[in-house]
DNA sequence: GGAACGCTTCGGTGGACGCCGAAATGTCCC
DNA sequence: GGGACATTTCGGCGTCCACCGAAGCGTTCC
């Protein structure tokens, strides 16, 4: 039974400079304190309870308990997903001077994106692998034998994504870019193979990522991808 | 060079139950004068008015003149993308009554969704091609070339789409059947060949759709589809 | 047990905005 | 040109809500 959908709620979620703060902050996948998020927001703890209360309420954000910290995270993988799409929309945040900025150029080179890699390497690689037929399509990304075998051969899961119960592949438009690079099942695992393999390393609390040399040299023999710029 | 997104414009453009109810008049790519939006939606012409500039301004939303009207329609594919993957998050807006869900099933069977088909129509068509290898991958499509060559026999402008600015191929999440269905540039061709061939014709005023005997014939000898219930 | 800490709930305030009817603007028809 | 019609602009009203500080609750550490 098809239904008209009801946008309000996610849209009074939105509708705050503070919420939009806080869900940027959680589009890398991490959890965080809530006390942590008021202070990057700028407003006061009370405040950020009640936004994030209506966070929780709109399904955006889900909140777990540990000791006396209360971690906040976005909800899953169709709230990262919806927030991507409509981040084409939306317009790029104002930021303001050299540190910030600083932090834009790094994000653009590498970043986890909820839980796949976006950035120059996420694009990077994700255009390798079309290009040598592990993934089939131009705007959409779908695996070939080929790819689940090469990636098998790195140490990726990808068995378990393509059993997992969410989408296997999903193409993400990269803000920076504009363009698509590996998200779904198989974009986590590969993300995590990453993270694991310690190809990259996360740069301290935040979504932006160092290639290390191991992954430099990886990038460079197997897929012929030059990350110098990454 | 990557920044966040701020979401508060496009949030509070969602966030009032006017607006919701006028986006998804607007989400079968239909252009709509002012007038009648606001006396579906239920509020005063002045009062829409005002919520339509919010949409505009917020860049949902574009308004053309005609004499003394004026229509209102989506802005472009990236704003039904973004609406139906926000869908997906969104609650079934409340329906009333017989008339409603009557309208309800025939949606659920077939509707243009902004530009392709979907509805077990759309689903039914793009598992069947998947099926014969006319498109590839589970979750996301890419045309094959037999694809090419098949849906070409059949009159879609495949060159036309490939050749567009805006992706080819794109996965739509399907509201009622949870499943893709083929959106993008050659969801948008093959949705125009179907009406233009007269496979389907439009329900007055509306997304529903009626399947056309020839277009049953056409699925069942093509592709093997039965579309009784469509 | 008590103090420090993280977070939420409560009460109150100011501003934003959704709503309407009336008036203004613009277009069409005769 | 005048009258009907579609739409927008304006003025005003009522409500909602983002915000803060203070108080309350639960956890941790000594």
């Amino acid at each position: 039974m098809t239904r008209d959908r009801d946008f309000t709620a996610v849209g009074r979620a939105l509708s705050t400079p503070a919420r939009s703060t806080f869900l940027n902050l959680l589009m890398d996948g991490t959890a965080r304190p809530a006390g942590e998020l008021a202070q990057t927001a700028g407003v006061s703890a009370s405040t950020a309870s009640e936004h994030l209360s209506v966070l929780v309420d709109a399904g955006l954000v889900t909140c777990q308990h540990r000791g006396r910290h209360r971690y906040y995270s976005l909800a899953g993988g169709e709230v990262a997903a919806a927030l991507e799409s409509l981040g084409v929309l939306a317009d790029a945040a104002p930021v303001s001077g050299f540190r910030r900025s600083r932090r834009a150029e790094y994000l653009a080179a590498a970043r986890f994106c909820y839980d796949h890699l976006a950035g120059r390497l996420g694009t990077g690689l994700t255009d390798a692998w079309v290009r040598s037929g592990w993934l089939a399509g131009r705007d959409e990304l779908a695996l070939t034998d080929a790819g689940a075998v090469g990636l098998r051969e790195v140490g990726v899961d990808v068995d378990g994504a393509v059993a997992a119960r969410r989408a296997t592949t999903r193409a993400c438009l990269d803000w920076t870019e504009r363009r698509p690079h590996l998200a779904g099942a198989l974009g986590s695992a590969v993300g995590s193979r990453f993270l694991s393999a310690g190809w990259v390393t996360r740069h301290r609390s935040g979504r932006g990522l160092d290639v290390t040399a191991a992954g430099r040299e990886l990038a460079r023999t197997a897929w012929g991808l030059d990350l110098t710029g990454a």
